[in-house]
DNA sequence: AATTTATAGTTGTATGTACAAACAACAATG
DNA sequence: CATTGTTGTTTGTACATACAACTATAAATT
């Protein structure tokens, strides 16, 4: 067994680039008062009105009781609600949660700016796809 | 703001593919007991016996309030004992925790098969490397 | 030697996330 | 229409991890 070994585990240099990443978002993010998951999930509600939690689910890759507790996050802040119809909640921004989108963005794209330039724009682009690409394959 | 523009963003495909190949971590972990990250503390327990805590966090890139409940947990369960020496603790394996080694050796081995099958060795490889990369110039 | 500063570890608390079980609404089939 | 299965959401619980504040020891400086 080599030293440094856990260099060559994916496992390994992929946990920590999500802790370290995720550091930098919440960075990012922090001046919002809301974290990045969080400021996504908002994103998402802003960008369509009445998108249901498991639609909400399915684009952040995370599980349905997650959803659930993110939802209640942001309908606790004010910033969204829910409408049961059915089985189905439709969640809709309130206005409070509409107004706060330009800051969201502008805090996703310093997010992006802050990475691309340690990285190198195009290797980050790079890894990017990589990581999704990966994410995708290994998901079976 | 385009559809599908989540997939563009690290934050979210590092995050993803965290969660994706850490459960097939769990998976290829579970026969064992130990889940995966308490699997490479006590790997590297055995490696260096009598490591420092500080060297642990140091070598999985996690906090020393985690290194003390993970160790805690690796002592709790028989396979590690602390001995303290003025400031610094000392982690010993007990025979338990030595005769894990092999089957913990089998787990990590089992989990590179994995993904570097669905991946393809080479890429996951690559992948590794880069991710590796990455972390590095964003900790700063 | 006394005081300050630095290092190692621990403890309290909080957050993100998951799983399993429950529940509620709808759909399909006898 | 009664039952059985399916889908969407919720709740209870658990775990990994972090941070901030704390304690204890060692090192350095006065």
């Amino acid at each position: 067994m080599p030293e440094k070994y856990l260099e060559n585990c994916l496992y390994f240099t992929v946990n920590k680039l999500s802790r370290v990443i995720s550091k930098m978002a919440e960075e990012s993010f922090r001046p919002t008062g809301i974290t990045p998951t969080h400021g996504f999930m908002m994103m998402l509600v802003n960008n369509k009105p009445g998108i249901s939690q498991s639609e909400l689910a399915e684009e952040l890759h995370m599980t349905p009781s997650t959803i659930t507790r993110f939802v209640d996050k942001l309908v606790s802040k004010g910033l969204a609600e829910r409408k049961v119809q059915g089985k189905v909640s439709h969640i809709h921004p309130t206005q409070a949660g509409i107004e706060v989108q330009t800051e969201l963005e502008k805090a996703w794209k310093d997010l992006y700016r802050v990475y691309s330039d340690l990285l190198g724009e195009e290797e980050g682009k790079a890894l990017t796809k990589a990581t999704h690409l990966a994410a995708g394959q290994l998901e079976s």
